[in-house]
DNA sequence: TATAAACCGAACCAAGATGGTACTGTTTGC
DNA sequence: GCAAACAGTACCATCTTGGTTCGGTTTATA
């Protein structure tokens, strides 16, 4: 299941506002207060980011969080990875404690072929925007390249 | 938020079933058990499609669903429209019953214009994906239309 | 070295969403 | 008139979400 929740949100709103500041340390109370939003969310947010290493986090007085990589290295992509954990459309294949499929259909299942497709089809878009891109706040539109057809049989993930 | 939870993906499922017969009428019964799925849920998302006027519903003896547009007319944005409702990123602008604004910040939301921009991208990625996309199974892969080249990294995804 | 600013991390909880189900009614072919 | 099939609504257990709380740790600075 995709989702872009509150929370996944507030993440994006964190990472875009250390960018800015890039460099700087930044305590999760000025984010917060930034954004008119509980502390304790934010800094949940900014544990998140820390934990997937889009951030660096400060302890002590005078700490905080700080971005200090290049925010147009960091894609969307990654930082919904990090603030949602990994996705898919349709777990056709799930495993029990043994490692033997869930899944009732198995042989033939009729819907990985085309679901795998939109999975591929939504993660290409979200790797394509970087968080410069957020940052600037002005977005290119994606743009289906139907010349680029792709068929291929044995994909591995 | 947005999210593509799994009734949708049923309804994903549902609409290319009946798209591979177009304009033959399918019972529920035959779609549910094609995909091992239970009954009642795919009545669920059949009513919805039909709902939304992505398929049509025909009664009694010998009924059914059927779709009998043209699939490349009808997007995966549509789809997700009458499976999901409308979506937004962060709705900054929630109204209270006497339509005033209930977003604590309101002037100069810092939030809202490059939200927006993630909104237009994902929105605009998904009115590109048509049914009969859906329906090859093999789908293109989308392409940001930048003028600036990003720098990447490995694949690997 | 005492203090306080700030992060760490884990647990907790109410409220809402999700996924399924059930049941009654209506249409319609045979 | 019977039964197949959709229509609509309501229901419910369970999971997720959004948000809070609390005790602990690190560290600049007075």
């Amino acid at each position: 299941m995709l989702k872009i929740s509150r929370v996944t949100d507030y993440g994006l709103l964190a990472a875009v506002y250390l960018a800015r500041k890039h460099g700087e340390v930044v305590a999760a109370r000025e984010v917060a207060e930034f954004y008119h939003l509980p502390v304790p969310m934010i800094t949940k947010v900014l544990k998140a980011l820390n934990h997937g290493g889009m951030v660096n986090s400060h302890r002590g007085v005078g700490g905080g969080y700080s971005f200090d990589s290049d925010a147009e290295s960091v894609t969307l992509g990654q930082l919904l990875d990090v603030l949602e954990g990994p996705w898919d459309l349709v777990e056709c294949e799930t495993f029990d404690e043994e490692g033997h499929a869930i899944c009732s259909i198995r042989v033939a299942c009729p819907s990985r072929r085309f679901m795998f497709g939109i999975n591929r089809a939504i993660k290409g878009a979200f790797e394509q925007i970087t968080l410069g891109d957020l940052v600037r706040g002005s977005l290119p539109v994606p743009v289906i390249d139907k010349s680029r057809l792709i068929r291929r049989t044995a994909e591995t993930n």
